[in-house]
DNA sequence: CCATTATCCGAGTATTAGCTCGCGTTTCTC
DNA sequence: GAGAAACGCGAGCTAATACTCGGATAATGG
């Protein structure tokens, strides 16, 4: 929380924007999600104002708003994006079944955040613990999806609504990795280490403690 | 996250602020702190603008920055008043010792937990979920020293960097009350009754499954 | 080639919200 | 009860930021 504070923009109701149709435009675009990614991780998504993204992106404010009806669609934008990148990276490494070693894939789903919240450096935390845009589903609420259909193949008679909870505090415990050391101080390895021993606490009684082994 | 953007305020150096001496002054900044803290917790802290604090308060803004040097030093002061509100509660019913009920002990914190939350409804949460400013150690830093205090007693061997990890996680995890219920669409006790588990499940074997009962 | 469409630009506009200032009122002090 | 100090007020100033607009430039398609 910055210097910067809270103003209305003009826009009342946000025009349709126009669709990137020709390289060059779809080549913009992406500049400016590099660049509002890099300025909303470092210095927060108030503290970013759009003259900034479109600087660093080298376009001009005009064109930004081109293709983003206002601000808060270039941040949807990025949730977007990262949700589908989070996905795939998860469906790469991720095979769930009844044997399923429950570290291990703990361990994989860690290695996944680590590497992806390297790209842009801390980019995948602020989208993690940034409130989600009304335009998307964010970021988390397709990964809330995908652990609610694990949990129904690994402990099915746990009913669906305790289900999407169980989800929710998985999701929420992985957050940690983003907030704990911030607060602790700690290094890297020392929270992962302490989100990986929560998470496995966690998950192996609500699973029931099935057969995968769990060292 | 509304529709007000972030501009920046006149000021670059806040000047000293008077210091209320008179019992009416001393209300008023009450009355202050009671508006912001309804606001914030229902709009957010970018969507409240001092104006509106002032009026909800039945001050004038002139007033307001009488006793308070900017808008943050509002926030600053908020989670001061509940760090020591958050604080006290715990002391009077915590006993912390060698034959701790560890299930017992945890749900007297959600207890605290839910009644301090509902006093104005939801400002416990937006605290404990909002980055700290500056100017305080925040709520969570003064718990979490607590949170240190008590691991050091009940499992000595512990070293005291891996405390601070442990105390940030189980606050992090605790935090899951204000978080969860947000993402899984669940009902209050759903969301308690799981974040209760995580916690457990969590706790217990890092104090090494002291002598504690476990229900 | 030329018409049409897409793209790009960036100085300028509208708006908002943080914050000040000078003056009237209440409380304190002796 | 009189001077001083503390207090309260709210219209309005100012900086800052989201966003527009009209014109120049480049790609496309026939």
């Amino acid at each position: 929380m910055g210097s910067a504070e809270s103003r209305g923009p003009r826009s009342v109701r946000s025009a349709q924007r126009r669709v990137p149709k020709q390289a060059r435009s779809r080549e913009l675009v992406d500049r400016i999600l590099v660049a509002a990614g890099e300025l909303f991780a470092t210095r927060g998504y108030a503290d970013t104002n759009t003259n900034l993204i479109a600087e660093q992106a080298g376009v001009s404010v005009g064109s930004l708003y081109q293709f983003f009806a206002d601000k808060e669609e270039i941040l949807a934008a990025l949730q977007d994006k990262w949700t589908t990148r989070l996905g795939q990276a998860l469906d790469e490494r991720l095979r769930i079944d009844a044997d399923i070693d429950l570290a291990e894939t703990i361990d994989h789903v860690l290695d996944i955040h680590a590497a992806l919240n390297r790209d842009p450096p801390g980019l995948l935390g602020f989208l993690l613990t940034t409130p989600v845009v009304v335009l998307t589903d964010g970021v988390t609420e397709a990964i809330r999806q995908r652990l609610a259909e694990m949990i129904a193949v690994l402990a099915p008679d746990i009913p669906a609504e305790r289900r999407a909870v169980v989800a929710a505090m998985i999701v929420h415990i992985s957050n940690g990795l983003y907030t704990v050391g911030l607060t602790a101080g700690a290094t890297n390895p020392a929270v992962r280490a302490e989100v990986r021993r929560a998470l496995l606490a966690y998950i192996v009684p609500v699973l029931g403690n099935p057969r995968g082994r769990v060292r």
